[in-house]
DNA sequence: CATGAATGAGAATTCATTCAT
DNA sequence: CATGAATGAATTCTCATTCAT
């Protein structure tokens, strides 16, 4: 129950996050998670009220590891097209280089249980910025004026998808298909106009 | 172990989907499906040799049964790009009407160990007509060349989270929100030039 | 869940009895009563839907057994006061041939959950014949005009723990032991005129 | 492990008897009873020896508390009889002003293993008063002539049962059911003739 | 074919108690 | 003294699968 004191805290949700990754939901047991981090199964519940507890903070560590990793590379002086097209890059890295965390927001995203009682805390520094960054663009008319969330599916959930695809062979590895794949996210939140612009 | 005689395969697949829509992979079992079903759990290993079986079934018959509602309502003779947006419409219209069948598709494709062994049969008519338009497409400089498997997740998962959003209320039910949805899609798998000329 | 086929069923009753008379609740547990009676735990629920369920069995079936055992020696012909007198006798001896048994409902008469979703079922036929004889004594005037439930109290607690304590060797096993008994309760629960008379 | 401090002790205690009044001993823990006082798990240790420790003085306090109530009201220089009918009815207030207390007691005196390890300690005062009053009442031939134990038991648990029935909604909560109460125990516990005096 | 029963493995939790600080 | 952390045992219950009938 208590946070307090160590690393076993950050070992339990690593354990998760990698088994979360490999197994999937169906296979995520407090069991399995305690033997990962080398910690007696019962520990567990020093640290996290219970299983759900630990999915819900795996989930909100996930989600937000990645909103840093995306806002670090912000260049808030940019164009906002820039900074879009930037962002998809950066979410592209960073899913390359943590596959283990999007792959367990994938699944986590996809957990219908977990939608029902949770609610991302969409307090944090980061995310503000993301969400400062959308309404700007959809004030300014370079983004369509339709639903932010909607958008920001747009943004990232291909992006996984494609470095998920790119890791398990499914799409080559190849420079032109990130380019690809930039442009085609591009094409599908911009407004037209913009985009034409934003092409050339 | 052979699908011979009756309904009560056809109830276990049922049960299954209602079961994986409504409490995802992780609370799935053959004992609440031959529940659900209403046969003894025993007899669900008469239809299916284990538990995997099971779900592989059910995702070829969830993925089929959206095929075939995509590619009957499709006009062979039509300009692609109206096959295109109308394919999307088509889908939207079955994610409204079979919620379940499209919470279960997500689902399962979320499920890593799924992905492992299971390759979609690739070769049923209906998934041959999809792939042929989209060939179609891409040869006729009407689509972005690029990985087909990247532009039939556009054509896709964007549709199936849109319908799922609507359906919790993340996103309004408005006709509007549908245009946008197939204006950002288009956007993303159409070549810029052709998209710009089908806006008009 | 059945209950069906075999004398499984009754070993776990006659296992739960014998730990609930020498260990109390505190000390009742599932593997406990499974192991008792040479079963899997697990089988357990083949048989009981739950631990409570098996529970509210063991209270439903301690006190038939009792029951029973008081109505088969109930001399219907005989005097009111009489077949109460007897009644106190038969239930004596049942006590001290059933140890375990009075032992099983002393300690679940005693529990809190238990009561709250518990209640007798009152529809067999002795205990209808029980409260008959009860009604006729208090329309004859023979009985205390009071509540029923309390007469019961007093023609049976006392007798239990007077049995318990002999066992104990908290009282001693002397026939007087058991006349001052009868007459405690006669006292207890007669019109006063009636006892008197009932005496000589 | 001693009492010495503070009032931390009682806080146990009192939260001890809450929670064995609402869930028996069965959902009794040291968890649970630290978490009711506001005091760290680990701490109980510090107050009492262990888990049974803790139970052998609740199970003191409360009979004590009990047996102090009764002796307060006590009138040494009236009637026997007149005492014990008083006794009773101060009894029944004090289960009416305190049930937690009385249902507690009811609880761990069904306690199997308490009873083994656990002799009342018969040196308290109060205690003495009491069995004072009842060998008196047995040498002036006011008591029947039978085992103390079994008049104490007359004198006190139809008390704590018809007070627990009367919160419980068993009993009618009506002056008369108290008077029925005190003379079906006055009728058990007095010899006949004095029973018969007494009424009058 | 159909089915109730069986079963060992695991699941999530809770617990009593100890110990180092 | 006080306390958070630790831990192994135990508890209730579910599961996937097999088997005898």
């Amino acid at each position: 129950m208590k946070i307090k004191d160590d690393q076993k805290y950050d070992r339990l949700i690593q354990a998760a996050i990698a088994l979360l990754a490999t197994g999937g939901l169906a296979n995520f047991s407090t069991t399995k998670v305690a033997k990962q981090a080398g910690i007696p199964q019962s520990n567990l519940y020093i640290y996290f009220k219970n299983k759900q507890a630990l999915l819900d903070t795996v989930f909100q560590t996930t989600i937000h590891t990645q909103s840093v990793a995306v806002v670090a590379e912000l260049d808030t002086a940019a164009p906002i097209t820039i900074q879009l097209a930037n962002s998809i890059k950066t979410l592209y890295r960073f899913s390359q280089e943590h596959p283990q965390i999007v792959a367990t927001i994938q699944v986590l995203m996809a957990d219908v249980q977990l939608k029902k009682h949770l609610h991302l805390k969409q307090d944090d520094h980061e995310n503000q910025q993301i969400q400062t960054l959308l309404t700007d663009g959809l004030q300014a008319g370079i983004l369509r004026s339709t639903d932010l969330n909607l958008i920001r599916y747009f943004l990232t959930r291909p992006v996984f998808n494609y470095a998920a695809g790119v890791q398990s062979g499914l799409y080559p590895d190849t420079a032109q298909g990130l380019t690809d794949l930039i442009q085609m996210i591009m094409g599908a939140i911009l407004q037209p106009d913009v985009y034409q612009e934003w092409l050339s």
